[in-house]
DNA sequence: GTTATAGACTAACAAGTGTTAGTTTTTAGA
DNA sequence: TCTAAAAACTAACACTTGTTAGTCTATAAC
């Protein structure tokens, strides 16, 4: 009952497409023809294009927001977490890149309660790393920096990550996640 | 003859909508309602859905351009020639932020020569950033770090401008541009 | 071999799309 | 006041959109 190959790759299709032109771009028809069926077929899996929309963002939605309780409830220092929260990013990113692309453009248009769900578990999930950010300023591992700005430069990186990762090549997932940690961590200003 | 009031009031609604919605979800129609006009009068002033996107892409793609050049072209540090980007960066998106979004979100929906032109541009000004960094490592002013990740990590951070500057209340310029230097070229790392 | 089901199909709908043609109104300068 | 240009209008076009209804077909279980 739960084979999972034609609704997986209609939903792979999708994100792909929507990921190169973005959602509103691409009609049922152009997706149905990508995968060489019509456009009514599709109704055989999904209820709709919101549908198709909701199962790819969703799931992905959910991960950051798993990853991020984990971290949160973990007993590690704020600059342990920071680095715990950067893997995350890409462990994600390199594990689905299309549909990250759709998580961070085309959540927008979402609509009704799915909206609303995303839009908290963003919230949420930026309210975590916010207080990341501050225990390791109170705890003096930090700078005393602007906080909003130490969120808004790491969250821009990491969410962007999906349009970079491919310049590398055959992506050593370790040897880049210390490269972004030690940029965004230590700077790129030479010391002494 | 060049009186700036129907056509720029035009640009500036548009830019306005395609910032929070998209272009391909604002139709003609939705944007003649805004103006309390019909779809067909916005032909007296545009020819055209494509060349309203034009007239709010094209520009501000420019204002990078010379800016750019203009930053290359002079005596400075790699270190200042880099301040100097970001400060480029903070005054175009604080002087038009609704332009800002549409360079970053919907050049990709530019068609024929429009479209190549500012790919072209998009591509040139990567490589005078890429080149900056180069040179700053090179004269040891910057660490031995990869060289991509920091033009991603940079101007992943500096595109994104426009969707957070308005959390700072009254936006002090100069206050900002400092704390994003710094974080963005000193790290966060307390240091001893 | 019969049957149930998953998954494809055709045909069509109502609504919305960008755009054009032709016409009327408003505005401003002589 | 007259006139020419700017800018609005109505009406319609050809096409695309998401979606539905109803039907046919292949496959797998019994």
């Amino acid at each position: 009952m739960e084979s999972p190959t034609r609704k997986d790759e209609i939903i792979q299709f999708a994100a792909r497409m929507f990921r190169e032109r973005g959602f509103q771009a691409i009609s049922m028809r152009d997706l149905a023809a990508a995968i060489h069926i019509k456009a009514a077929s599709l109704y055989n899996h999904f209820s709709g294009k919101q549908a198709i929309l909701e199962a790819i963002v969703l799931p992905t939605a959910q991960q950051f927001t798993h990853g991020m309780h984990f971290i949160r409830a973990s007993t590690q220092s704020p600059v342990e977490q920071l680095r715990a929260v950067i893997q995350l990013h890409i462990t994600l990113t390199l594990q689905n890149p299309d549909a990250m692309a759709c998580l961070n453009n085309d959540w927008i248009h979402l609509e009704g309660e799915a909206f609303l769900k995303v839009s908290r578990m963003r919230d949420d999930y930026e309210l975590s790393f916010r207080q990341i950010i501050r225990e390791g300023v109170e705890q003096q591992q930090f700078e005393a920096i602007d906080e909003e700005i130490v969120l808004y430069s790491f969250l821009s990186t990491l969410r962007t990550l999906y349009q970079w990762y491919i310049r590398k090549k055959p992506v050593n997932q370790q040897v880049m996640s210390d490269s972004i940690v030690q940029v965004l961590m230590q700077g790129i200003i030479h010391k002494v």
